[in-house]
DNA sequence: TCTTGACCTCAACCAAGATTGAGGTTTTAC
DNA sequence: GTAAAACCTCAATCTTGGTTGAGGTCAAGA
């Protein structure tokens, strides 16, 4: 009695679109959508319907959390296709990504940091109201003197 | 001799839209496009150009200021909506959008540092590859426990 | 005066990141 | 065996935050 190929409610290797989109907490169209800018990849079964592995999820994951970092799909694309193309990625090919966008986390962290900092010094000295205030200085009376709006956070 | 009236070397009150673009590191239609969403306002001169009153560049520098902690222009208009009307702000209306945009920074460097420190955690256990892992938990294995992905950094 | 640059309006377009709908097929469940 | 649920493709639409361009007016300086 083997059960294990067709019943749903057994482990399966492959996963339809619909399982994937409630599995990873993603609408079925943005699973479409990251299919076609190549975020993910499937095959087709004989009817023409998509079918993932369950690495997809993981991927799924992981695209959803560089998004929360702020990482735009094109650059999370890009991590991605540095995984292994023929294999299940290890931990230690996921490390790498994260190790990536770690820094990128960091970099935003402290440059927010620095913002709220300088907001602080502002509500202290009447926000933006005063010749000596860092977030109004290159905007305003000092325009003349700079390149632009570049003091703040600059990306 | 009263030059203070029109001659455009001294201070003038009032700004076209291409001073107020150039002193404050924005393109013109930038400047249109926020007076459309109702982020500035303007009068017009008799031959229905555009002038505005210099305090316009602080909101403009708080408009830029806001959006770089990732503020929607919708929220910063509902914000600034809250300057008085007849009366230029004083240094304690801006403290008081401060005050408030510093929660919204901090709120966002909570979760981005929450989010950097499971990073790190994930770097460890071999990023979203185990079953304890945080970042993994809500969207795969465990997904029919809860509902949905509102473990990591819920909006 | 007259030219040039700055300004006007309005509509179209762009990018990202999707969602929605139409029209049709496949799978699943009873 | 049949109906419903899930799937398919493709095009259109949406939101945010603007930019670009066409066609025309206004203002400042030589």
């Amino acid at each position: 009695m083997n059960m294990t190929k067709l019943d749903p409610h057994r482990f399966r290797r492959e996963l339809t679109v619909g399982e994937v989109a409630a599995r990873s907490g993603v609408a079925v169209s943005a699973i479409h959508f990251y299919e076609s800018k190549g975020l993910i990849k499937s095959w087709r079964n004989p009817g023409n319907q998509r079918r993932y592995p369950r690495e997809v999820l993981r991927r799924v994951a992981v695209i959803k959390v560089a998004q929360r970092v702020g990482i735009p799909l094109a650059s999370i694309r890009e991590a991605l296709m540095t995984l292994p193309e023929g294999r299940t990625p290890t931990a230690a090919d996921w490390s790498k990504l994260s190790a990536k966008w770690k820094v990128e986390l960091n970099d935003r962290i402290a440059k927010l940091t620095q913002l709220r900092d300088q907001l602080s010094n502002c509500i202290g000295c009447g926000c933006l109201s005063l010749r000596d205030c860092p977030l109004r200085n290159p905007w305003d009376e000092l325009s003349e003197q700079g390149p632009g709006p570049r003091l703040l956070a600059p990306d």
